[in-house]
DNA sequence: AAAATTTGTGCAATCGATTGTACAAAACAG
DNA sequence: CTGTTTTGTACAATCGATTGCACAAATTTT
């Protein structure tokens, strides 16, 4: 029997007869015969794989943004090949290489912190890789993308401190280069200047992302004897941080102090005072990216067609910030 | 110019001229020509490629495990494929044959709870697929294993509970077909055992991993006004459940009642009171895995040679297991 | 019963890189 | 200046599955 009529066997083509086709299809099952994908997907040209580049698999957001992700490739028969860039420039670019070496659909990134020069994903989109960005993206890029609303979450979260009636708000910045943080920032400033609040530079801190970073920052105050009314990080890590470091000095949480966070990570509900923070949706967002890389692989779109979709963090006040209800 | 000389220039040959190679490099990178992976992999037979399976990447202890196994795969050279099982069998059997298929040099896989039939891995073990399995593995199947000393650690938490005064010990137990959450139960047992405390079959609460569980669970023992002196979860999300329903019920943690969970999720440390768990050294646990599956597939080894390297969990004691600090 | 159509299978080219072998040109030796 | 060795490049087969085309057998039509 010849590899064609096993081929067409397998692959259930009519012109098949019944008889030979259910003979082939038992006796691969009995040699455990497994098509060798390589080849399949070199003849084809297709391989129903799509490429992730994220920054870090092992942050809530990212696993999770993943995982919703797989309930839409799963069904679709995609299989996901995964790299994380460690925030590194150099490594985002080589798994990009990679990435379209192995020949994937498509690629799904999320843009590390480290890069600042765009010129590789310009290219692969020049060259027809279909490209989904979600979260971290850059405006030059031209590609679909999946983003959150960081301008209005930083906006509502904001204001709903000034409500609480906390006036000096200091803000716990990222990197200004990554569109995420920059949105975050300029949402809080928004909120502040339409409240007539007053605002000095060193309200800002910049770079506070981690956990150790907002507990020296918080020290900081202290020894100063420079408290603000209100803190709004763009990390839950570096509120965290400076939470505790205030909790240990025996500052109010909220009554003095007032302090809220970004992503709502797991721990935010259980420190003490529970964290007021940010739900972001990560699920569904790496669901809307899978999504959308599907549909360009599978559906004709005009070339310089873009699509971008945007989540509106959600709101979740805990008693950090209460203060009218912690008086 | 042919292929095989652009090939051959590509790959540092020693018989291209240096002219030539440097032509032809230079010629590549201007092209931005890249070679196709999948025909190469399929003319080699080997593709630096390594499949992992897991029940759920947003799993603080999964995702932590890829992180490390990433730290020690990249800078070999091998790339990572990473299938979900969502802890169901076929859709494991299923992840196992895409990676075949797709002629990964090796592959590294955890369990799905729903797995009970091993026939499949024990058929890629004998087919020469080489396998290391890490956290949780079945001992029918004869591979490569890293594992955490479930026994040990879960007798050590529960000696201390016992050190603590505590009598009346509950277990909340996982599935006991998997080895993780029997040898939790085990080490359990053991410690009472040798304590020659009382144990009634009530004291084992089966199947108690989730939040809501443990939350039903701790309700019902309030409601019937029987309640245990301490207990040892084999989860820390069921451990949760339970502490919170106990405050919430005025019960006081850890004078009238200890809880100690298991795997160090982040919030252990900020609930309150904190929680005393067992931290698990996922990323080590990943590297390690990585390592010996490289080894497998750089070295040569005996036919029937199999290793296992086991790591022993370390207890962190908290607030929530201290009756005698917290009198 | 011959012609036309349908059905079932095999041949051979193809995807793109790799590699053993062959052969031409250059370098060297005698 | 001829013969030998070295160096550099090309040819062609290969990895394994897929697929257009051709052709034989079976079936239907006239």
């Amino acid at each position: 029997m010849s590899a064609s009529t096993v081929s067409r066997a397998l692959g259930n083509y009519p012109r098949i007869s019944k008889k030979t086709r259910e003979l082939v299809q038992q006796t691969a099952r009995e040699l455990n015969y497994r098509p060798n994908q390589l080849a399949s997907n070199l003849r084809k040209g297709k391989g129903k794989l799509i490429g992730v580049i994220i920054p870090r698999i092992n942050r809530h957001f990212f696993s999770h943004a993943i995982a919703g992700m797989e309930t839409i490739t799963n069904p679709s028969g995609y299989n996901l090949m995964i790299c994380q860039t460690n925030e590194d420039a150099e490594s985002e670019q080589q798994s990009l290489q990679t990435l379209i070496g192995n020949r994937v659909d498509g690629i799904i990134v999320s843009m590390a912190s480290g890069t600042k020069n765009f010129s590789h994903f310009e290219q692969a989109v020049n060259e027809g890789v279909p490209l989904v960005f979600f979260d971290r993206y850059n405006e030059q890029v031209e590609a679909d993308r999946v983003v959150n609303d960081n301008f209005s979450g930083a906006y509502e979260v904001t204001k709903h401190l000034i409500d609480q009636g906390y006036k000096r708000i200091v803000h716990f910045a990222g990197p200004q280069h990554i569109n995420v943080y920059f949105h975050r920032y300029l949402g809080y400033k928004k909120a502040l200047e339409e409240s007539g609040l007053y605002f000095e530079p060193d309200f800002l801190v910049s770079d506070c992302l981690t956990r150790a970073r907002g507990e020296s920052i918080a020290q900081k105050m202290i020894d100063d004897a420079n408290l603000p009314d209100a803190i709004f990080s763009a990390s839950d890590y570096s509120a965290l941080g400076a939470l505790l470091v205030f909790k240990k000095n025996g500052i109010k949480i909220p009554q003095q102090l007032g302090i809220a966070g970004f992503a709502n990570e797991p721990f935010t509900e259980f420190v003490d005072p529970p964290m007021t923070t940010l739900e972001q949706f990560s699920e569904e967002i790496g669901q809307s990216a899978a999504r959308m890389l599907i549909d360009r692989l599978e559906n004709a779109h005009p070339k310089k067609y873009t699509s971008t979709v945007s989540f509106k963090p959600k709101l979740i006040v805990r008693d950090s910030t209460l203060r009218t209800k912690n008086k």
